[in-house]
RNA sequence: GGGCUCGUAGUCUAGUGGUUAUGACGCCUGCCUCACACGCAGGAGGUCCCCGGUUCGAAUCCGGGCGAGCCCA
């Protein structure tokens, strides 16, 4: 073996052998229980980030461990392609406006761009080591799939969970589209608040002054009695004819601007609410371009900004505007193209949101972490109204339905004519209505949402069949659950009336290293590729298992490098237990020939084995990777191998064959729980072990996990192997405060203990001989004192317990004798009898030795002479 | 403005009622001890954010405050 881990070379030369396996191939037909993952889409950008990479890698850790339990895993890999970044990219690229050429010629330029970036990201996938089943992949963008939403959409639409109606909506003016409410962002800054009299009586402050032409309200506070007056009086709208009644609305802020505020078809959500609450008029005065139109009268064909302009313009001649502000205001924008958005009403496409329903059957999924249900609970009770499905694009899929051009009158596609276009296809019927066989089919596309909320039916063999449904998984981020989740229970419940996951694990967002969000304007980005370019995979794969499930990571260099680190320090234990294990023929028989250093380490490896799946089984992959690498650098090669080097190097073959077969043990078991986090040393690592004892040469990614073997969890051997542990470290410590050398021979080293154990190692360790004795005959010894056992007595005495402890330490020795001798003792306390147990104190001791010039270590356990 | 999460050594972090509060990085001292100097052996470093409460006992539970982050309005 050499002498150091070379990570690139290690991790290329495994891409290279795996890729020609087919190690993750998912079986439907295998009687092994099935697990199922709904892995996320992602949105084919040409890099997979770093967020991505904490995802896959809890994704991978997951199956990888839940392969090696004895699942079938499926581990499917999806790409969610439509949607407008793509288009908006295709145009910059090939210089064009989407509106340029004909719909499908840009649906095909938007298709090769995509499966470029799609092969690009599978690049990085597939360097990161990701085990997933390539032939469970699908691509929303190919027919095959976006048929499923097709006939999502025809069997949602003909249970009536799906309805066109007149509604307000959120609208890009510049990206001409209408978008979701979880499309839209805030930003913060300043913007102008301008005071107008719209009569006498009443001054408005406004931050549109645009939207005045689609004034139809004023209101005021019920209670505010500067205004108590007001209430249903008409007012002119200046500017216009239009006239508008003065409401009453607790809503109102009497604190903002005058304590008046004008109700417009829309300014706002909060217009929206009152526009239906009140029943109001709705003058839409803004077209889908985003200019003004007719209603406005003479700023028809103006845009926004120019529209403020001119009506501020002629405010001001007419004297009326009183006075100008800036304030501090938050303004939502579209998030593709940062404009501010629009509130207009059009014909939309909705899909019903069963609240209730949605709530109900949320609980009935395993959340982890816990809290994490109520960021869907919340998201869901505040939702104003249902989910706008269409969209004015082009790149996505489309809805399958026309319009009669004699009647009007909606014709939804039939599931055997799906998939279909229609901007070209044309229905198989007649108008069921009047009989025209003249349509205009639907332009409007599909939210992008419609096609990522199916992927758990996708992945089962829905519509034609349901395989095995609810499915094990969903592992996804917090930031996406009131859409992916929220979007994918909606609909598993609207389909097929159930819920789509029985478990769903939710991942951190990944911070860079300031601790803030990453960002390009921050310059705090760090790419997969980088940190793989420096320091290879499975470093970067330890990173990802370094946080919290459900907690954002900070990304650090510096766990990187610690994880390279234990990669070396594993590569060397390996060098050195391979080394004793040459011609090692594994058998169980040699169990018998265990020293007590062997019978403790063991017990401690099925100790961590039992830990790790604990851990693995609760997602914590943070406390697995760390029980396990604590315990092979700590325990397992700086205390165990230090102890048996002496017997490995120089024993005999009795004492060899103990220590041979625990290290056979522990460096299969390492190995295994190892090959999760770090596929690829782990896979060198278990190649070259089973090259050392003969035996098949098999991927570790197919051999089951540890199993946890109770006959060797022993806690008398844990107790000795401590002893022993703690007698070599305090000579060590010895011989370190007095400056000699680790290695430095003693004369003789004397260890008395009430716990008989083995000094064989210890010998070894130490370069002493050691013996072992029976008696202190020429040690004093004293009880120093008893130190109470507060979590045995704290619940047994309550309040007494303070009274007890102060009692116990005013013992004379000879009564402390009679406690430990027999085991236990009357103490009086307040004239009450209580009874003291032995068992209930640990007891500190001191001795001293005159005559012989010799070093006494005081341990907990024992007194260790030493001869220097 | 609302919801959620969090506040523990210089930095990051574990710990959800019980001895001396976990680990990593960094720092200091000594060692090239036949697996590893990407290492080994030691060491220093803490008001567990603040105030109150519950309890025999609080980093942990409750209330209030301050601060940070995320998601949303």
């Amino acid at each position: 073996m050499e002498k150091e881990y070379n990570a690139l070379e290690n991790e290329k030369k495994w891409i290279e052998i795996w890729d020609g396996l087919d190690l993750y191939q998912f079986d439907w037909e295998s009687k092994k229980p099935h697990y199922i993952i709904d892995t996320p889409p992602p949105y084919p950008t040409g890099s997979f980030h770093i967020g991505n990479t904490l995802n896959w890698c809890y994704i991978d850790f997951i199956a990888r461990y839940k392969r090696m339990r004895g699942y079938e895993v499926m581990f499917p890999q999806g790409w969610d392609c439509h949607g407008l970044p793509t288009e908006v990219k295709v145009e910059e690229k090939h210089g064009i406006s989407k509106n340029d050429v004909p719909r499908d010629v840009f649906r095909k330029l938007c298709v090769e761009f995509t499966e470029e970036n799609i092969e690009k990201m599978k690049e990085t996938m597939k360097r990161m080591g990701f085990s997933v089943d390539w032939s469970k992949e699908y691509i929303t963008m190919y027919p095959e799939y976006y048929s499923k939403t097709q006939v999502s959409f025809v069997r949602m639409y003909n249970k009536g969970l799906i309805y066109r109606a007149y509604h307000p909506v959120i609208h890009c003016p510049r990206c001409q589209t209408t978008i979701a409410l979880a499309e839209i962002e805030y930003r913060s800054g300043k913007t102008q608040l301008s005071y107008i009299k719209f009569d006498d009586d009443v001054v408005i402050a406004t931050t549109r002054p645009e939207l005045i032409p689609a004034c139809v309200a004023i209101a005021v506070h019920p209670e505010d009695e500067r205004y108590k007056d007001l209430i249903g009086k008409e007012i002119r709208i200046p500017t216009t004819e239009y006239r508008a009644k003065v409401i009453e609305d607790e809503e109102v802020d009497p604190e903002f601007g005058t304590g008046i505020v004008m109700i417009c078809t829309f300014g706002d959500r909060q217009d929206v609410k009152w526009w239906k609450k009140h029943n109001l008029e709705l003058r839409m005065i803004l077209d889908q371009n985003g200019r003004l139109n007719e209603k406005s009268g003479r700023y028809k064909g103006l845009t926004i900004p120019e529209a403020r302009e001119k009506i501020l313009e002629d405010l001001e001649k007419e004297d009326i505007v009183l006075k100008k502000e800036e304030i501090e205001h938050n303004v939502g924008v579209c998030w593709r193209c940062k404009t501010p958005i629009e509130i207009v009403a059009e014909e939309q496409w909705f899909v019903k949101v069963e609240k209730d329903r949605i709530l109900k059957e949320a609980e009935r999924i395993n959340w982890i972490p816990e809290h994490m249900l109520s960021r869907l609970k919340a998201w869901v009770e505040g939702m104003e109204w249902d989910w706008v499905i269409s969209r004015q694009r082009v790149f996505a899929t489309p809805i399958p339905a026309w319009y009669c051009k004699k009647c009007g009158e909606v014709l939804v596609a039939k599931e055997e004519w799906l998939p279909v276009d229609p901007t070209i296809d044309a229905p198989k019927i007649p108008c069921p209505s009047c009989g025209s066989i003249e349509f205009v089919g639907e332009d409007d596309v599909l939210d992008t949402w419609m096609d990522s909320s199916i992927t758990p039916l996708a992945i089962v063999g829905w519509p034609d069949e349901l395989k095995d449904y609810p499915v094990s998984l969903r592992p996804q981020g917090h930031d996406i659950i009131r859409t992916w989740a929220f979007y994918t229970i909606l609909r598993s419940l609207s389909l097929v009336d159930e819920i789509p996951w029985h478990e769903i694990v939710i991942n951190g967002m990944v911070l860079g290293e300031d601790g803030r969000k990453m960002s390009k304007s921050l310059g705090n980005i760090i790419s997969p590729e980088e940190v793989i370019s420096k320091y290879g995979s499975d470093a970067l794969r330890q990173w990802a298992a370094s946080g919290s499930t459900g907690s954002d990571v900070i990304f650090t260099w510096k766990e990187v490098v610690a994880a390279t680190r234990f990669q070396q320090k594993f590569w060397s234990i390996l060098r050195f237990s391979t080394n004793h294990l040459k011609g090692y023929k594994p058998d169980e028989k040699d169990a018998e020939m265990m020293r007590d250093a062997d019978r403790w380490i063991l017990s401690k490896l099925n100790r961590v084995i039992k830990e790790a799946i604990d851990s693995m089984d609760n997602y914590r992959f943070d406390e697995a990777l760390k029980a396990i690498r604590s315990f092979a650098w700590y325990e397992f090669a700086d205390d165990y191998l230090e102890l048996v080097k002496n017997r490995l190097y120089s024993g005999s073959e009795d004492e060899r064959r103990g220590a041979q077969f625990v290290l056979y043990k522990a460096i299969s078991a390492m190995i295994r729980m190892l090959a999760p986090f770090t596929p690829f040393l782990a896979e060198e690592c278990w190649n070259i072990f089973c090259k050392t004892i003969g035996a098949e040469e098999e991927s570790v990614h197919l051999q089951s996990y540890p199993k946890v073997e109770k006959v060797f969890i022993n806690a008398d051997a844990e107790e000795k192997g401590e002893l022993i542990r703690n007698i070599v470290a305090e000579i060590r410590k010895m011989k370190h405060d007095r400056g000699m050398a680790l290695n430095a021979p003693l004369k003789k080293v004397m260890v008395y203990s009430l716990q008989k154990i083995d000094t064989r190692d210890i010998a070894g360790a130490v370069n002493a001989e050691v013996e072992f004795l029976d008696e202190m005959p020429e040690v004093k010894s004293r009880i120093k004192r008893l130190k109470p056992k507060y979590s045995i007595l704290g619940p047994l005495f309550k309040d007494k317990t303070k009274h007890i402890v102060k009692k116990v330490e005013e013992l004379k020795e000879g009564q402390i004798l009679e406690l430990f001798n027999s085991g236990k003792y009357i103490l009086e306390l307040d004239g009450e009898d209580i009874e003291l147990r032995s068992d209930w104190f640990d007891v500190e001791t001191e001795k001293q030795v005159g005559g012989r010039d010799v070093v006494i270590l005081e341990l907990k356990k024992a007194s260790v002479i030493v001869e220097i």
